[in-house]
DNA sequence: TTGAAAGCGCTAACAC
DNA sequence: GTGTTAGCGCTTTCAA
């Protein structure tokens, strides 16, 4: 069953095929009943244009691609998903396609990235997934389409940056231990490969030192991101130092590691041993009383994304904004507000 | 900065277009010189074939797609992302192409299903988030590419059904409960033109009628899918029927509504009242001693609907196979195997 | 081993 | 208002 083209339907109607183009393309040249005769055979022989057709006789719409590494078959904390979907919604209302693309550190190797985006005909990109040593987020330098980066700061002046306030945020979320009285804060980090966990152990640093309150290195954990790591992490930390009332970890799931361990002490989450984590996942709300964590607004970060991208190739104000503000302190149990004072 | 063609590649190459075309296409009659040299250049001057030209010579590679209704910007079932994380890795394991589409109520309304396949050129489609009175699951009847529906039976001979069996796993989840002793079980179920939701309540059915025990109207309550309603029903349900010593809800997020109100009744959830969930969320594990639930294996899910549409597209054997057991019952604190006896 | 030429479905000058 | 024609980038006979 072939395909019916531009050339059968004018048979059908009985003009020429540039009437027929004219015709679905709204010119203005072309008399109403002619039009509507032809829009009537279009429907009843269910003709639909050709896009490669098309893009051969010059009309290029558009695409803006999402290219996601290393796509995980679950993800707890749903930020890919938020920002998938946030892109979806924001290339919806300003009418431009999106197309989802995926890459992993094999793929990178052998296709170059520009070649991907030439492939697909993209006019913007958007990477999700990547960390600083990814060959395609050097290779972004020299992409010359409009371009951003979720959660991975390039330093390229032509790749936007999408990302929370890594610094300010973690700043935020350790004054906030501070002023409730926290004396001895540890942090469990993640790779130092990976920018947000510089980003957020750089905020640490800073709310420790506006503090006044000293750095110690024996309190700064490396967990990977991993729970499992954090729990052990948190295990020999508290082991050796007594001192720690309060954790902060840069990831939800290294915080519930670590309160697995603070339990297992036989301390408790928010009392003896303040927890805090960042992500907000689902889950957060529902364990040691609540986890205090910092949540991320991934669907707004997609969102945003689409949508500065969009303003970049278009030119154009996109409609409809995400609101600016990407992160908030949750406070929870596992961290209250005011200190548990012990009797 | 214009997009450099075949021309150009064949005239830096001093050969014809053709000859690049052969190259490229590894075609046996091209001198190896030629074709290295051929494919230095191309190297050289980035060139990439116009996917809309190759289209137009006649070259059409498949794509499967995913269509996505209604996507929403958080999901906290992890659901929709499963399929699409395990509809992408099938693909790729089967080196076909693989997109995302997106739609709503709007737009199946204006656009009918088969330009939508027309207009991407989709050789097999996937369809997920549809109800049973969604315009598109109508058209699905007509479509002349393979086809499949995730979790919505649609009962056509053309389209797949990809869904764990809802029967049959509700059935076990509720014989469980009566075979860890409980006698009274409600369901807090779905609306009724959802298609998992009508299954599940015949597998309750199922269940209790073959264990000789009655089906009581009152007992069966609709929440829509919605936590909090599930809360406002259970309320009521316990106060108008003290008997009443498990809950079957067909979704987790239920199942977290059911387990305050139980608790907020004043009972202790996995022992005074067996609480059963479905589709185990990420969250699930967490809460009330974790939520005994049915875990549903989204990735797998979608892993299985591209690997179908693909074996049906080539009439290959798809690579890779996702196991086919879809669900499994998770036996958790909320309704532990052996029922807590009264002193 | 190579190349000339036709054709894929469509758009857009331009002529009628 | 409508049709003729050239051309977009590529593949593929077929002839050389």
């Amino acid at each position: 069953m072939k395909r019916v083209s531009i050339r059968d339907v004018a048979k059908a109607a009985g003009v020429s095929i540039t009437t027929v183009s004219k015709a679905l393309n709204n010119y203005p040249d072309v008399k109403e009943e002619t039009k509507r005769r032809i829009e009537q055979i279009v429907r009843e022989m269910n003709y639909v244009p050709d896009m490669a057709g098309r893009s051969m006789g010059g009309i290029t719409e558009p695409v803006i691609g999402l290219l996601i590494n290393e796509l995980q078959p679950e993800e707890p904390s749903g930020a890919v998903y938020g920002f998938l979907s946030g892109m979806c919604h924001s290339c919806k209302d300003n009418g431009i396609e999106f197309v989802l693309l995926t890459t992993d550190s094999k793929s990178q190797k052998q296709t170059p990235l520009k070649r991907l985006c030439l492939k697909k005909g993209l006019s913007g990109l958007v990477c999700s997934g990547f960390s600083l040593n990814d060959p395609y987020i050097h290779e972004l330098a020299e992409i010359d389409i409009p371009c951003a980066c979720i959660d991975i700061e390039t330093g390229y002046p032509n790749v936007l940056d999408i990302t929370v306030d890594n610094v300010q945020a973690a700043d935020e979320a350790v004054t906030f231990l501070i002023n409730s009285g926290r004396k001895n804060i540890a942090l469990i980090a993640g790779r130092g490969d990976v920018d947000v966990s510089n980003c957020r152990f750089q905020g640490y640093c800073n709310a420790l030192t506006r503090a006044g309150m000293p750095i110690v290195q024996d309190r700064i954990r490396n967990a990977h991101f991993n729970e499992n790591l954090a729990y052990r992490q948190t295990r020999d930390l508290l082991k050796q130092d007594e001192a720690v009332d309060a954790i902060f970890c840069i990831s939800d799931l290294m915080a519930f590691g670590s309160c697995h361990a603070v339990e297992e002490a036989g301390l408790t989450v928010g009392k003896d041993i303040a927890v805090v984590g960042f992500d907000d996942i689902p889950t957060a709300k529902y364990v040691y009383g609540g986890l205090t964590t910092v949540r991320q607004d991934f669907y707004a970060m997609g969102y945003l994304a689409g949508a500065q991208i969009y303003e970049q190739i278009s030119g154009e104000k996109s409609v409809g904004s995400p609101g600016e503000l990407l992160y908030r302190l949750m406070i929870r149990g596992s961290a209250p507000a005011k200190q548990w004072v012990s009797a």
